[in-house]
DNA sequence: GCGCATAGTTAACGTCATTAGCCTCCAGTT
DNA sequence: AACTGGAGGCTAATGACGTTAACTATGCGC
């Protein structure tokens, strides 16, 4: 039995990939371990414990996820950026749905402003800001458009991958009818930009 | 020690107060036979496992949920539906975020058309169809748009619920908000409906 | 008052996270 | 090439938790 081959790093990837296949429910220092061919408490000689790897794979996973929409919405803007970075986020969930779950936890109690997972959601955050700019909103609102766009992507995406819509046909029209619908909207704010903006915009007269 | 306390509903009922309270990561038997001042192994004695308990839990809250949604809609119509009922599902998710979350996860991987919590997933979609229809939608399009409000409500509500939000103000004022866009876009829809419906509506010519 | 079905109890087992203590391999020194 | 020290892995043990088995006691129907 050789010697130096795990290293926290490769624990850490060991354990994001069998999170994505097996779920956070299942998952086990003993699964694990016996899939990187060693005993469980070797692998406390890298992690100090589950809680510790649980969240460096949230951390890694948080980093990826900003990675991926950064790439995707790069060089695009509007609603060529919407489609892309939101596609890019369900695709990432969709592939990594252990992961994306983890990373979300975490980042949701996330401790103290020295959490590495900060940096990366910081960075998620980020991105879709600059994708909104696009639709020159109002200052004021954009926090509530970024908002709104973080739900239903989120929604859409765990609830997909979670097999929560029933008819699996057309999930793949339900989105991008999503994204036209979200894009449509966004527009048209913008468009009757100087109207109230708590009330209700009325119908437009026709088309 | 006097016998006959507990029944199956009664430990399922104390069961749903404590994964509220706590989550599901943490709920154990031996902390809920504690709270009903009872010893562990007691508790087999009126639910077969702990997946059975929180099987259960899920059934009764999916339950809940839906007789919450329902009165929320009923006797209203369109954007009035719309907006109670998106609160009260809010109201719900807040209030009762570890069964909202077993529900949801249970209704998601339900085994066959037999699982009773099937039926209470079926009224809260009918409670949704019924408020949509409200907005006259093309029959084609209904599916989308009711996946895209679950994926909204949802995606909005677990996020708050989790602290996911990190400027906890204005968050009131966010889910308005979003009511409101989501509102106005089904009605544009309507408004719009001879046009063509998988590309995006020309913004209109003006206020 | 008597029995018996049942709710609850104690004891025990298996699994898992975690820790302690040992062992062994290999890098760098000589 | 032998020496050594530390790092990485292993076995054994502990404690929490889910679950089962076997026992006990209680209160309802006769």
């Amino acid at each position: 039995m050789p010697r130096a081959r795990l290293t926290p790093v490769s624990v850490t990837e060991a354990g994001a990939a069998l999170i994505d296949e097996i779920g956070l429910e299942k998952f086990s220092m003993g699964l694990l371990a016996e899939r990187l061919e060693v005993k469980t408490p070797a692998l406390y000689k890298h992690v100090t414990s589950q809680a510790d790897l649980v969240h460096r794979i949230a951390v890694r996973a948080m980093a990826e996820f900003a990675d991926a929409i950064r790439d995707a919405i790069q060089g695009r803007a509007g609603s060529d950026a919407l489609a892309t970075g939101a596609q890019a986020m369900r695709t990432y969930v969709l592939e990594h749905p252990g992961q994306y779950a983890v990373g979300d936890a975490a980042a949701a109690r996330a401790t103290g402003p020295d959490d590495p997972i900060i940096p990366a959601v910081k960075r998620v955050v980020a991105s879709w800001a600059a994708m909104l700019r696009g639709y020159h909103l109002d200052s004021s609102q954009e926090i509530h458009a970024l908002r709104m766009l973080r739900s239903a992507l989120h929604g859409f995406s765990t609830q997909e991958a979670a097999g929560g819509f029933q008819i699996d046909a057309s999930v793949d029209n339900s989105f991008t009818w999503m994204i036209n619908f979200l894009d449509r909207g966004l527009h048209d704010i913008t468009a009757t930009a100087t109207a109230a903006t708590t009330t209700r915009t009325p119908p437009p007269g026709g088309h």
